[in-house]
DNA sequence: CACGCTATTTGTAACGTTATAAATACGCAA
DNA sequence: TTGCGTATTTATAACGTTACAAATAGCGTG
């Protein structure tokens, strides 16, 4: 029945207030608008009458006059993360959008693409008022073309072109916390497993970890033939060797669960003990460590969090504040 | 310099190719729209000249014009879970959009939040062509409004509410084949942790427990003080007691990653070792347990396929398939 | 060669909004 | 009362598309 009553009333638009309140079209959009311009007493007349009907402006139409489209666009990668960072973004993200007037739409490029494709799309068709995209590369060619755009836009990670907006989770001081934990538990040689190299943070994290290493006077190992990248059974099968070779390491930092499961798994085949012949220090995104056995001492990385810097940061960038000033590095949570 | 193009002429609309091929505007549009009272010939010479300027609709004119928005909405729960399911889905959902003229925007309405009111504002708003959810309930409110309103919707799970597209996983024979895989090892006493009975899918998960716990002729347990809704650590309280109680279970089935870890740390603190004094049979919809240590025996849940299921039965609706087709169970994918 | 029929193309208007420029009302000093 | 400046409101046009009704071209037939 609340039903019947909406679908016999068409939609209300400008006009309709218009009508109701004897105002011309013009007048209401502007009152709504809050435009100093209008009356004070006109403005709360045509709110009031707004508000009776449930008046909400046709967004299409909005979009269709002033070019700006009140979206913002999320870029995700592949869906290749077996624990997904993706939903824990998205979650963040959508929180922070919720509240105004934008709405958030989403694009995944496909394993093989060019990552530039989904994002030229977006700017040439004037898809979104700006964009958020994580995994940045030091020279990124989607950082370049945006800022040639002089698209908006925030990423994940920092990157060696021009200046922007980002958001960066503090992975030298994560490697620095991890390898310092690890030597007070009297750890002598460490094995961190590496970021890919093509991403930024891959550079960070292995600089904080070599630093930590050598100011802890212990031995810091960074293996050349695996990386997060690699298949989980990759891994299980790399470190697994390891640990059947010379001055094998006692001490892991890997920066991931899967990472960390799959040494775990090496670890735990190898017939050593996790606390007693070898420790692991993880980075976990989600909470699937808290509760593992044997316990595993974890550093946090709270994703959601950075979904919402983000999307603050970006907001702030489309309302004018410089991107300069739009920069922030998340800290390490220790647990544990 | 290829921007410097881009930006010089502006972007092209149909006037544009008028302008260039001498035919009217409604020539043009029609003839890109393949409709075959224009000569092929002139459809031909029309689509050549749309496709060397990259000419692209604009979205909010047609949508304005129109009044089909070319959107589909993903709704999102709130960001509860700590292994996430979100980003599985909305890979999936995301997979399928892609290639067509859709868009995907996604809501997550917060914790506490009337979950028909993101629906309510979607469908009033004309936000969107379609929509797609989670989570159903027997009695569920949204598939109610949705089916009083006509507006088209898939949801995951199903529910007593009419009839509607729906995609859910056979939650009962996930069940079963947990039940019998603990029986064949011998254990004699099972317990599951159900979900929370607000969703539809604990009925089904329930009632083919019971069922294969009694035609095993082996003793089955469905707690009461306690759901895959409960938070970790409660989990892992709840079932630490019941292992120190007389007669505890030999077998858990535990239909979710966290609840499954709750579960094995419970185990392993009561000095029990999986495998020889317990099993454990998980659902994972990630693949956390692939490299489990000690291994713990797995059920599957393909959630991006569900996704990319969903996406195709909302498509084919919103293209006119009656909704009484599109309702699929998604066998459980059985591991080890 | 005009007629009528079909095949093809076109002009006009409208979707709901906002930018721009123009108009009106109001108050106050001359 | 007139005129002028300010405060407020308004009319008009346009964004790019498509629905509708109307016009034109082409062609075989009488």
């Amino acid at each position: 029945m609340s039903l019947s009553e909406n679908s016999a009333r068409s939609k209300p638009t400008l006009r309709t207030i218009a009508e109701m309140t004897g105002f011309a079209v013009t007048t209401v959009s502007r009152a709504l608008a809050d435009d100093p311009l209008i009356a004070a007493k006109t403005r709360a007349v045509i709110a009031k009458a707004a508000a009776e009907i449930g008046y909400v402006p046709d967004r299409a139409a909005q979009r269709l006059r002033t070019g700006r489209t009140n979206v913002i666009a999320l870029v995700l990668d592949p869906h290749g993360e077996i624990i997904d960072f993706s939903g824990s973004m998205i979650a963040g993200v959508a929180d922070i959008v919720r509240d105004t007037r934008y709405h958030l739409t989403l694009t995944q490029y496909q394993l093989g693409e060019d990552p530039l494709r989904p994002i030229r799309h977006i700017v040439q068709n004037r898809l979104a008022d700006g964009m958020i995209f994580a995994r940045t590369e030091p020279q990124d060619a989607r950082v370049r073309y945006l800022l040639d755009a002089g698209f908006p836009f925030v990423t994940h990670g920092r990157t060696k072109v021009g200046s922007h907006a980002w958001l960066d989770y503090d992975n030298a001081a994560f490697a620095r916390f991890a390898v310092n934990r690890l030597a007070e538990k009297g750890r002598r040689r460490v094995s961190i497993i590496p970021p890919s190299r093509q991403y930024s943070f891959a550079e960070h994290m292995i600089s904080g970890f070599q630093q930590a290493v050598c100011s802890a006077g212990i031995a810091g190992e960074v293996p050349q033939d695996y990386d997060l990248n690699s298949s989980p059974d990759e891994l299980n099968g790399r470190i697994s060797l390891r640990l059947g070779q010379p001055d094998p390491p006692d001490g892991w930092i890997c920066p991931g669960e899967i990472a960390a499961i799959a040494t775990n798994a090496a670890i735990y085949d190898a017939g050593l003990r996790l606390g007693r012949d070898v420790d692991l220090v993880a980075k976990q995104t989600s909470r699937v460590f808290d509760l593992f056995r044997p316990r595993i001492d974890t550093i946090y990385e709270d994703i959601e969090a950075a979904g919402r810097g983000m999307a603050h940061a970006l907001l702030a960038q489309i309302a004018g504040t410089d991107a300069e000033e739009l920069q922030e590095l998340q800290a390490p949570i220790p647990e544990f």
